[in-house]
DNA sequence: ATAAATAACGAAATCGATTGCATAAAGATT
DNA sequence: AATCTTTATGCAATCGATTTCGTTATTTAT
């Protein structure tokens, strides 16, 4: 454990003749520093090998320079890139980016919330656990000044930045295009119903029913818990039993829609000519499994991006969060085969 | 801006009429401080809402109780799922986790290096850059005393921890694979031949046509830069459009092949019969697309797991690192519908 | 009962960078 | 030449927790 001894602003001092004062403000480009003085110290710095020692500056500042991030999965495509996003807009600024997720658990969420605090964040990038139903442990930032952003899963009341998409139109405009294919017993897999995105895509998925004269049959309604593969394929088998099945299906999710493809197409039934699908995410899956499936995008690195731009904002011009302020994506309607039955469109065009 | 006071140890000092050496020691369980003191001093803790500063202790300390992780890109299932097993184990032992991605990018790789080490990490766990044919950056590190494991892509002749596949193996057997399944020509997307995991999976692969008497032919290993679904494209378009095509792919990774896959079943090539196709890491897609990809697994959140685990406990046992330990993970061939010829296996089993 | 051991706690230095205030020197002003 | 600025730098406190080294009580041993 031969350990090469760490050069702090005061070994510089000493050996440039210097005091700690001028080390430290000539490496920071202080305007009362002569320009020679800096040169000769950064140069020096650079030599030696010097190494900024940012726990100290941290602490001093009272404020880390890093902002945290709690999601409920980190390896789900959506969330990754959202991840991706408030990365590299955060380390452009010259932060760093904690991670934590809670795998959908609200006790976890609310240890991650005390390590972060702990951590003296600069800023909370937050989407809701499945499981959390209460805010009380986003107080605590609030209550230090310490920003937070809400992205897509956001909770109601809370003052707080909010990055989020239009899920009601988004679910709308979903619904819509099925009607306009022809659909018109269209089920949905909907999301645990407590949270805003799931709640809000139904209710435009009703709503476009209703517009179009459809009854809002509950038994269409499938009520999923994490929307999985395998949620799916139960729907999915459910459904297709039914006396009168369904000839449309809005899910809230990419996974549980193409389980819904995968699932028909092995018990023989057509997609989109009997079924079909449109699904919401735009993962990757979607432009693979066969027939493509129409969906909604959801710009998730945009949204990282936005989500830290928020946080850097705010903490530069130190503002006060007292009120919410909202910042709504635009999203967009892919339209691949599991969805394309109108003719006027050739089939196989590509 | 009112922000509320935060609480120290000698606010609580001066409250309860201790020092705040006893009160640090209360708060850590310090065996030298009698139970009903430490009861008191937590008790107090918790209504007066006290939370630990980990900044001024980590300066204390030197040691930041964080773990940084450089990759290249968040948003792949992969880096991801490591990412995820980094973080689970990481956060049980109450460290933080701090993510760099370089975008394949060395500059950043670079840069990212330094804002880890400013930040004091306790460990590193890094997978390298495309571009990353130099490892000077990561030398501070071990000057330090501070632990380096490298994932997956590592570099060669660097004393550190390791935790890789068998890359090799795994390259020969789903070359021998292939093989058993009649391949007589067998095409090679591969990676960047700098990256050991690459290099090694091509040497696997020449290595299994040896055995079998199969030759190596140069025009049929296509060399790919990113591995990317458009690069498989063009490839599968140049390798079908040969006087003597090849029978067999093995692609050392998934997006590569499902690209395969997608662009030869448009083209009327039949996989698996005229075309059979292996790939690397099953990735989501690979179980989704039609017909199923044929894969290696690719143990990312267990890798990512024993990783932190290596920072933890070359941690705890103040070991020195001068000397490389390696961590070989199994892997597993996953057979699909891409690659399965042999009629003995019912092609339409499920 | 007295020395020795132990338990329980406090004083103060420390980690490394930042910054308000003071100071000295050089330059500008009248 | 005396005064006032401006420029360039140093002093010392500060951020909050940890820890070494003491110092008292208190208990145990003899």
């Amino acid at each position: 454990m031969s350990k090469k001894k760490e050069i702090t602003i005061y070994d510089m001092a000493k050996q440039l003749n210097y005091s700690p004062s001028t080390i430290s403000r000539a490496l920071n480009n202080h305007k009362s520093i002569s320009k020679k003085t800096i040169t000769t110290i950064q140069t020096a710095a650079k030599e030696l090998g010097y190494r900024p020692n940012s726990i100290a500056a941290s602490l001093r500042n009272s404020r880390s320079n890093t902002i945290g991030i709690m999601i409920a999965r980190i390896n789900r495509p959506f969330i990754a890139s959202l991840i991706s996003g408030v990365e590299e807009r955060a380390r452009k600024a010259g932060y760093n980016v904690i991670i934590s997720q809670s795998n959908d658990n609200y006790e976890n969420e609310l240890n991650n919330a005390q390590a972060l605090y702990d951590s003296r964040i600069t800023g909370l990038i937050a989407s809701l656990a499945m499981e959390t139903k209460d805010y009380a442990h986003f107080q605590q930032f609030v209550d230090q000044g310490i920003p937070i952003v809400f992205v897509d899963r956001v909770p109601q009341g809370f003052n707080s930045y909010l990055v989020v998409i239009d899920n009601y139109a988004a679910g709308y405009r979903a619904t819509k295009h099925l009607i306009e294919q022809g659909c018109k017993r269209i089920a949905h897999f909907a999301g645990a119903q407590h949270l805003n995105v799931y709640q809000e895509r139904r209710k435009g998925y009703e709503d476009a029913l209703k517009e179009f004269g459809l009854p809002v049959e509950k038994e269409l309604i499938v009520k999923f818990k994490t929307l999985s593969f395998e949620e799916g394929k139960k729907a999915t088998k459910m459904l297709l039993k039914m006396k009168n099945p369904p000839d449309g299906i809005f899910s809230a999710n990419d996974t549980a829609a193409v389980s819904a493809i995968i699932y028909a197409k092995k018990h023989g039934v057509r997609i989109p000519e009997d079924l079909a699908i449109i699904g919401f995410n735009d993962d990757p899956i979607a432009s693979i499994v066969d027939p493509g499936l129409s969906t909604v995008t959801h710009p998730a690195t945009k949204m990282g991006k936005i989500s830290a731009q928020r946080i850097l904002e705010h903490t530069e011009k130190e503002k006060d969060q007292s009120i919410t302020e909202v910042t709504i994506l635009n999203t967009e309607l892919i339209i691949r085969e599991s969805s394309k039955r109108c003719k006027q469109v050739p089939l196989k065009a590509k």
